[in-house]
DNA sequence: ATAAAAAGTGATTAATCACTCACTTTATTG
DNA sequence: CAATAAAGTGAGTGATTAATCACTTTTTAT
């Protein structure tokens, strides 16, 4: 049953995943993760130093996952309203498929246990906020939105939108389609920025 | 040194308010309660029954108090627009003097350990969700606000962007004004509802 | 003043969990 | 086919912490 260390670590990571989706983050204990990737509790600390390094692992994970997604609505010839709209879409139905995402990112056990951890998180949410404020920007140049807009600040008003979504989502259970909310989330961005 | 049993309480809600606030739901242990009022951990097991009972009336404490501060904007005589700019900004208010809500409202303590109180949250935001779209119905009714509007879904999205802002705070630390970010805030809704 | 009720406490318990370690099994390679 | 490295494990340990309980002190009411 030995496996190469690579595999197991992403055996690791998915299972933990998986695991804060279904059951909230404190309830991933190296026990339940090793549970249910079928080995000893113990055999995980072969691969990970501390369980925070498995959650450390696992943000970078999504955030490179997620970032790849987005990464033609940052770069694509499009007009930039349409990326944009796009780039909302992508984003919401990324996290429908990953619900581990939220329950990460929201859980107090997260930003208030690891400091490198929540500079990690703080990072990518800057590098994300910063890539939208360009996108906005692009938007304002090309006449397709208005020109009196604080790219940065609007690009920060977009994320709320979409965090705030994304944690009346989880506190509801995951309960309503996520996805569906982007057509009307999208509209009201749009008359916000047009 | 025996104090009557109300205030007790009290002090022990508002103990668990203030830890929440400065070290996270975490580390609001009973001891940690105790210690802060002065009295044995065992004692705190006098006035509630259990921990989460402790939780469940600090967010009711809270949820009385936001209420009683926004009142006024659901019952003034001023314009609709006015009211909910209003809002806005004192929700930020109470939220910057009341850091321990955002601790407990976005604990994954609360969502996934118990039923009870995430189901008392979820009554706590759909009242103000639905309190917030009779704001806007009648912003539209006087036509202070684009006349195809979703009341409901224009309340949720407001909900989430304070949210969000809010989530974006808790995350960096509250190391930015959150009252301030009031006045930007606005604009940006008022331009989404106008 | 005193009985009864209320508030408080020290000691303990039982459960949970990340993490360690000495040791075994499995895979790799010269 | 050894020899060596890599992967895996059972049995702990120690730290943390909510909750209990038998008992003491303080407050209240008659």
């Amino acid at each position: 049953m030995g496996k190469p260390h690579q595999q197991r670590k992403q055996e690791i990571i998915q299972s933990t995943l998986a695991l804060a989706a279904e059951l909230g983050v404190k309830k991933v204990t190296t026990q339940a993760i090793a549970d249910r990737i079928g080995v000893a509790q113990a055999t995980i600390f072969r691969h990970f130093k501390t369980r925070d390094a498995i959650f450390a692992e696992a943000i970078a994970w999504l955030a490179d996952q997620l970032f790849l997604v987005l990464s033609n609505c940052f770069q694509s010839q499009q007009d930039a309203d349409q990326r944009l709209q796009q780039l909302v879409h992508r984003q919401l139905q990324f996290i429908s498929e990953h619900k581990g995402l939220p329950r990460l990112l929201f859980s107090d056990r997260l930003h208030l246990e690891s400091p490198a951890l929540k500079q990690a998180v703080q990072t990518i949410m800057q590098h994300y906020t910063r890539e939208v404020a360009k996108l906005i920007e692009e938007g304002v140049d090309s006449g397709h939105f208005r020109q009196d807009l604080d790219a940065m600040q609007s690009a920060g008003f977009i994320a709320a939108l979409i965090q705030g979504l994304v944690m009346r989502w989880s506190i509801f259970n995951f309960d309503f389609d996520l996805e569906q909310e982007a057509k009307p989330l999208w509209d009201f961005i749009d008359s916000a920025l047009r």
